[in-house]
DNA sequence: ATGCATGAGGT
DNA sequence: CCTCATGCATA
């Protein structure tokens, strides 16, 4: 239970930076590359070896990186390959009412009843939840194709049911939030809006020793009304830099505050494991409650505040809700009884492990240009021996992590990423309004002019670089000048070059 | 807790 | 091809 085993408020606040500029510190060690700044990254980084202990994965030399990656233009769909075969982090058997496993265990639960001692219980129902692990992607390091045997739970055939796709509860349909207003569950019909906490009906109404958690859970639905309200279609939101307005149109709150999501989400996660919660439950619970589970990561991020401002606004008043009702429940374990949802049959790419080295190479590369091009990402990912989809997926990833961790709720530093700027490099000053937090607004917030890249937090960094490299030691990869002798002479390189002077 | 991935919705 | 929300899988 690593979950109740922290403190309440030993979670990691990722926004608190400092002040010294990445960049300027990163670039430092291009200038005093002098000349040769723009090693490839491979080159830089000759031997993975020495900075990871990992040396099982061979290093990934120039040379043998490019054969890492020898199986065909994978980029087909990794995905109904077998459909049915299914994949299975989670048990994918859902019940209408409940799956024996738990009713198995649950019973014992409900008779329990004392919130503060669910923890072995909600135990055991986690372990039946998840599941022995599938394969290690380092197993398979090279070879992408051998992921297609796959794993054969038998589970549920329902498989063919849907095709693919994670499902809420049966009655969920998954557009839930954007037009709520009247959806109709197939199975129940009684909609009470108004109340959505007090009476919501998978609180207690579950007979405790019977375990037969299912219909109430089916009932949920219901509450959907209730927390439909703020049905902002997430297209359209507009949560413009007003903040006020935008992302939260529940009728809760519009005018969430940083530091209110900030305490909210503090008060959530004291709670949340008082009553022996896990994030894990607490996402289930928001399904059972709302239609529209979350996954722990989710929460999780939520509570870490990584979500952008938007989301954490909109996730709030759910949070909310379930908060209440799980303080007030007598059965609060009921809100995590889950009513198993089904896996998704998708077969999900293998997730690549990118190592060490190859990490900071990116990251370096990201330093310099966060956005590449098309060009600029099909020769990083030669440069790397990685599949173009593989890079443009990671700076994809690295932008938006920038975003969540470099101004979440931070009033100080909102809004500078690199937002567009032609060249990162120049710190522009962006007044993005996209997925961070409303700028200054709240806390008048001195916007420092600084170019920040995600990295700009001395733990990240460390992290993000890996020991050896967060030092002014080996020139971090750059903008390779050897382009191949030709293209990609984009701003981002220019950018570099120009900034290489600077240095 | 976080890295990589997916997919919807937008240009 | 991007952003954004979100989640599986894994460290």
């Amino acid at each position: 239970m690593s979950e109740r085993s922290q403190s309440p408020e030993c979670q990691i606040r990722p926004y608190d930076f400092s002040r010294t500029n990445p960049c300027t510190q990163v670039l430092g060690h291009d200038g005093s590359g002098g000349s040769a700044p723009f090693q490839l990254p491979h080159g830089v980084l000759p031997d993975p070896g020495l900075f990871y202990n990992k040396a099982a994965y061979g290093g990934i030399t120039p040379a043998s990186a490019q054969t890492f990656f020898a199986f065909p233009p994978v980029t087909g769909d990794y995905r109904g390959s077998d459909l049915q075969a299914g994949e299975f982090g989670q048990p994918k058997h859902w019940y209408p009412f409940a799956a024996p496993e738990y009713t198995g265990q649950v019973p014992g639960v409900t008779a329990a009843t004392q919130p503060t001692n669910l923890s072995p219980s909600i135990a055991e129902t986690r372990e039946q939840i998840k599941l022995p692990d599938i394969k290690t992607e380092k197993d398979t390091s090279n070879d992408y194709s051998t992921e297609i045997k796959v794993q054969q739970y038998s589970t549920a055939p329902a498989s063919a049911a849907m095709s693919h796709g994670v499902f809420y509860s049966p009655a969920w349909n998954p557009s839930f939030w954007p037009g709520i207003t009247h959806i109709t569950a197939p199975g129940s019909s009684n909609q009470n809006p108004s109340t959505s906490s007090a009476s919501s009906p998978s609180m207690s109404p579950s007979p405790p020793s019977n375990g037969l958690p299912g219909n109430a859970f089916f009932s949920v639905n219901t509450t959907q009304a209730a927390a439909g309200p703020q049905a902002q279609n997430p297209a359209s939101s507009t949560r413009s830099s007003g903040s006020s307005s935008g992302g939260c149109s529940d009728s809760e709150e519009e005018n969430l505050s940083t530091e209110e999501l900030e305490l909210f989400a503090k008060d959530l996660k004291h709670k949340r494991i008082t009553l022996g919660f896990t994030q894990a439950d607490v996402g289930l619970a928001l399904g059972n409650l709302y239609g529209k589970m979350f996954s722990q990561t989710t929460i999780c991020r939520f509570e870490a505040l990584q979500l952008s401002f938007k989301n954490m606004c909109k996730l709030k008043p759910l949070l909310q809700r379930w908060l209440n009702e799980a303080e007030t429940s007598d059965n609060p374990q009921d809100m995590y009884k889950i009513e198993r949802v089904f896996v998704d049959t998708r077969k999900r790419k293998r997730r690549t492990s990118l190592e060490g080295a190859v990490r900071s190479a990116l990251e370096s590369y990201f330093i310099k240009c966060p956005k590449p091009n098309t060009q600029e990402i099909t020769h990083i990912s030669d440069d790397l021996g990685l599949e173009r989809d593989v890079v443009r997926v990671w700076f994809c990833n690295r932008r938006q992590k920038g975003k969540r961790l470099a101004l979440p709720l931070d009033e100080e530093c909102d809004g500078q990423y690199y937002e567009q700027s032609p060249s990162p490099l120049n710190m522009v000053n962006s007044p993005i309004s996209s997925q961070g937090y409303p700028a200054s607004s709240y806390h008048g917030a001195p916007p420092p002019t600084l170019y920040m890249p995600p990295l700009h937090r001395p733990d990240i960094l460390k992290q993000t670089l890996h020991p050896g490299l967060a030092h002014p030691g080996p020139p971090l990869s750059l903008w390779p000048r050897e382009v191949e002798g030709q293209l990609v002479v984009t701003q981002c390189q220019l950018s570099v070059v120009k900034h290489d002077h600077i240095g």
